[in-house]
DNA sequence: ATGGTCGCGCTGCGA
C-alpha cells in the first residue's frame, strides 16, 4: 500500500491539482495538512468520488489536517490528547488498511527565540509523548506531515546560511531527533542515504526556479511499518505546476503484513 | 535586496 503526505496550503484553493496528483499517483492513504478551511468546507465529495473516506479535523482560515483513506477509517482521534492542543488543528490520526496513520502539522515557529518557536517546541515535546505512547500498541504506525525541521545540514540547500535559523535551529532538530531515538524511522532518508531533495520551496525570492529548497515533510514510521517499508520517493512535479502549493508530496509503500 | 509571494478574507497575519 502507499501512503502519502502533502502540506496542500488551502484545500479549496489547491483542489485541482490535489484530485489530479491523488488521481495520477492513486495513494492508498493521503494526509494533509494546511487544509485552511473547518471540516464543513472541505471538498469531501470530490474525493469520496475518487474512492476515498475521509476525516478532517478542520479550523478557519489556518491550519487544518486530514486522513483520506481507500479503505475504513477506524477510531479517528483529534488532537494530541493533551491541555493546549485544542486551540490549534493539527494533528489527527486513525487505523486504516492495518495500520495506524496520523497527520501532523507541526507549528513554523516563526523566529527563533520567539512565542512561537516556544510553542513549537513544546508541541514537538507532546507529539514525542504521543508516539511514544503509540509504540507501546506494537501496532504498525505512520506518522506524516509537514514538521518544519530539517533533520540535517544535508537537508537543506545552504546549511550555513540556514544555521540557527528557524526550521534548521539545534532545538527543534533535537526534538524531531527524539522521535528517532523512540525507534521511529524517517522513511525517506531510510531509503535515500546521503541523497538531497527537497520537499518546500518558499514562494518568495525565485526559490523554486533556483531549487532553494528544504527536506522538511517526513514520513515517520514505526518499527513494525519500517519491517514492510517499500519504496519512498519525493515527487518534485506538483511543485512545478500552475497554482502550486509550497509543499510537494512525499510517499512511501508498506508491504502488506502477510508479505513481510 | 532584512527582500521576496502566496492564501485568507477584507486588514494585516501567518508561512
Amino acid at each position: 500500500m502507499k501512503i502519502a503526505t502533502w502540506n496542500v496550503n488551502s484545500i479549496k484553493a489547491r483542489l485541482p491539482n490535489v484530485l489530479a496528483w491523488a488521481k495520477a499517483a492513486a495513494p492508498d492513504v493521503l494526509l494533509l495538512q494546511e487544509i485552511k478551511t473547518v471540516d464543513d468546507g472541505f471538498p469531501r465529495l470530490e474525493f469520496e468520488d475518487l474512492g476515498y473516506n475521509v476525516a478532517t479535523y478542520g479550523q478557519k482560515t489556518y491550519n487544518g489536517v486530514a486522513i483520506l483513506s481507500k479503505r475504513p477509517l477506524d477510531d479517528v482521534q483529534r488532537g494530541l490528547g493533551e491541555k493546549g492542543e485544542d486551540v490549534e488543528a493539527r494533528y489527527i490520526e486513525a487505523f486504516t488498511a492495518g495500520l495506524r496513520v496520523a497527520s501532523v502539522y507541526v507549528p513554523n515557529g516563526q523566529e527563533v527565540g520567539s512565542a512561537k518557536f516556544a510553542y513549537k517546541l513544546d508541541f514537538l515535546a507532546r507529539l514525542m509523548r504521543h508516539a511514544k505512547a503509540l509504540l507501546e500498541t506494537e501496532e504498525a504506525v505512520v506518522i506524516g506531515g509537514d514538521y518544519n525541521v530539517a533533520p540535517e545540514d544535508i537537508d537543506a540547500y545552504d546549511p550555513d546560511g540556514w544555521r540557527n535559523q528557524v526550521l534548521c535551529h539545534p532545538d527543534e532538530r533535537a526534538g524531531y531527533r527524539r522521535l528517532l531515538n523512540l525507534g521511529y524511522v524517517d522513511a525517506w532518508r531510510a531509503r535515500h542515504p546521503g541523497v538531497q531533495r527537497w520537499s518546500w520551496w518558499d514562494y518568495r525570492a525565485g526559490a523554486w526556479a533556483k531549487d532553494h529548497g528544504l527536506r522538511i515533510d517526513h514520513l515517520l514510521v514505526s518499527p513494525q511499518a519500517a519491517d514492510r517499508l517499500g519504496s519512498v520517493e519525493i515527487d518534485r512535479k506538483p511543485r512545478g505546476e500552475d497554482k502550486a502549493s509550497d509543499h510537494t508530496p512525499v510517499w512511501c509503500e508498506i508491504a502488506d503484513a502477510n508479505q513481510a
